[in-house]
DNA sequence: CCGTATCCCGACGGATACTG
DNA sequence: CAGTATCCGTCGGGATACGG
């Protein structure tokens, strides 16, 4: 078992959460609606952490990196994250033309907190499989989404 | 600006990211596409969040803290949560019948890691939709999805 | 090379009605 | 109370073709 968490833990964890969401304001201009929801899609998590990895990127380079994005949502993607503030995008007026793109102080911001999020992913995938297959299903890897 | 990594730091953030992505089969076999996407649906988060909030709750209960949610997906998102090991679901057989949902440890865990996220879409949400207006757009709040 | 413009399908998810 | 069952609209996102 990977999970640290001890049983004791679980009422201060709770008192934590409550000082964090309680503010009956917070909840109607949600946090997690009007932010997390835009980087809940299928692709921006990949984008993140693809940049991370390797500071600037072009159009191209991205496309290789991230396993079965179609141009045309790689596009869609990059943009929603310019707009958010959590990349740039640099054109250079050459022939061909060339397209950089890179995560700002935000975005590299961002970026640590779904490395936590992806390495707890990492850590407990094979808990999680074996949850999967316990409850009685087949395919446990690749869902359908 | 609430964000704290500094120009210098970005360099030695890519090598903990490029450690932890480098791995050829873990890239194939994707924590990402496995676990995450899973959980970013339109109401996990809200869901396990909203647990974490207050250990055991009712169907209904959810239902009322959970808001906008209908009674069938909180119903699917229960399901995937708990056949992913996230949830438990305790039943009573009694008349009325009464089911109590509660986060697993695997499920605090993960708790934990929203948390952090949550608290980074709160901190950032102001500089995030100043982006949104600046790049041109209007209605900044309250995006279709 | 880096996109945009269309077309189109499948799923996500809401509304409603019904059951143990 | 806590769900299922069904219907059905919306839209995310893939495929393809074209443009600067």
């Amino acid at each position: 078992m990977e999970v640290t968490i001890g049983k004791g833990e679980a009422r201060a964890t709770r008192e934590k959460v409550n000082s964090h969401f309680s503010d009956g304001k917070k909840t109607f201009n949600c946090p997690i609606t009007n932010v997390l929801d835009r980087i809940s899609d299928k692709w921006s998590i990949h984008a993140i952490i693809t940049l991370g990895k390797a500071d600037k990127l072009r159009f191209n380079e991205l496309m290789k990196s991230i396993h079965g994005i179609s141009q045309r949502m790689l596009t869609v993607t990059l943009r929603n994250l310019e707009q958010d503030g959590i990349v740039t995008r640099k054109i250079f007026p050459e022939i061909p033309p060339r397209v950089e793109y890179q995560l700002t102080d935000l975005g590299r911001s961002l970026l640590f907190q779904l490395i936590q999020l992806s390495e707890w992913a990492t850590s407990n995938m094979d808990e999680i499989f074996a949850a999967r297959e316990k409850f009685g299903n087949t395919n446990s890897s690749l869902p359908g989404r």
